[in-house]
DNA sequence: AGAGTGATGGGCT
DNA sequence: GCCCATCACTCTT
């Protein structure tokens, strides 16, 4: 179990995201996970772009209502909704709002922190190691197991804040990878 | 620009 | 039930 012994510099106060954070609507939460740290086990990565997927949304797997395989979205917030997609990878979102929203926000990209030797040994190279939503479930060691984990349960798997705030200007533009609703502009990111 | 990969769900019969 | 287009992706050419 990974603890706050075990972070670098000893100093940095950090606090466990709680539920409360996630209970706003998933285009309001998502430009605030900028900078957040996710963990995963071992694993720490700052997120450096999320996006936001909502029920009224024609790109979100939530938008023709619960399914099996949405379920989770439409449950209380700060659990993790994981899927497997084109049969090979895995995305992992945060649900948002209150439950039966069916909301949530699909953590894109992080900058490996801590753990970095395993993310590397699971992708099988060193470099782009979680620098998409499917590189870094590789990474992370997520599959379906971990869909429904409630990020707000403990250590095994969070969000926490180490201070580092949200940047003033995200970088704001559409979404990728889909066909539909390509004019939202609920993808955020941070400057490198 | 395309191949690889498999679960999902909508539309049928 | 079965068929099959679709899919919030990654890697290589």
């Amino acid at each position: 179990m990974w603890c706050a012994n075990d972070w670098a510099d000893a100093d940095v106060a950090l606090h466990h995201l709680e539920r409360e954070f996630f209970a706003a609507g998933a285009p309001d939460v998502a430009p605030l996970v900028l900078n957040k740290l996710f963990v995963v086990g071992e694993c720490i990565g700052r997120v450096t772009e999320v996006e936001a997927y909502t029920r009224d949304d024609p790109a979100s797997h939530s938008f023709r209502g619960r399914t099996n395989r949405n379920s989770v979205m439409f449950g209380e917030a700060g659990h993790l909704y994981v899927y497997f997609t084109y049969g090979l990878h895995h995305c992992a979102n945060i649900v948002t709002g209150h439950a039966g929203d069916g909301q949530a926000v699909l953590i894109r990209a992080v900058e490996p922190l801590v753990g970095t030797e395993q993310m590397i040994r699971r992708r099988g190279r060193g470099t782009n190691i979680a620098d998409g939503p499917g590189k870094l479930c590789q990474a992370f060691g997520i599959d379906i197991d971990l869909n429904g984990f409630d990020l707000c349960s403990g250590l095994r798997a969070c969000i926490l804040d180490d201070g580092h705030a949200p940047p003033e200007v995200p970088i704001v533009t559409k979404r990728v990878g889909i066909r539909v609703a390509t004019d939202r502009l609920w993808r955020w990111s941070v400057r490198h």
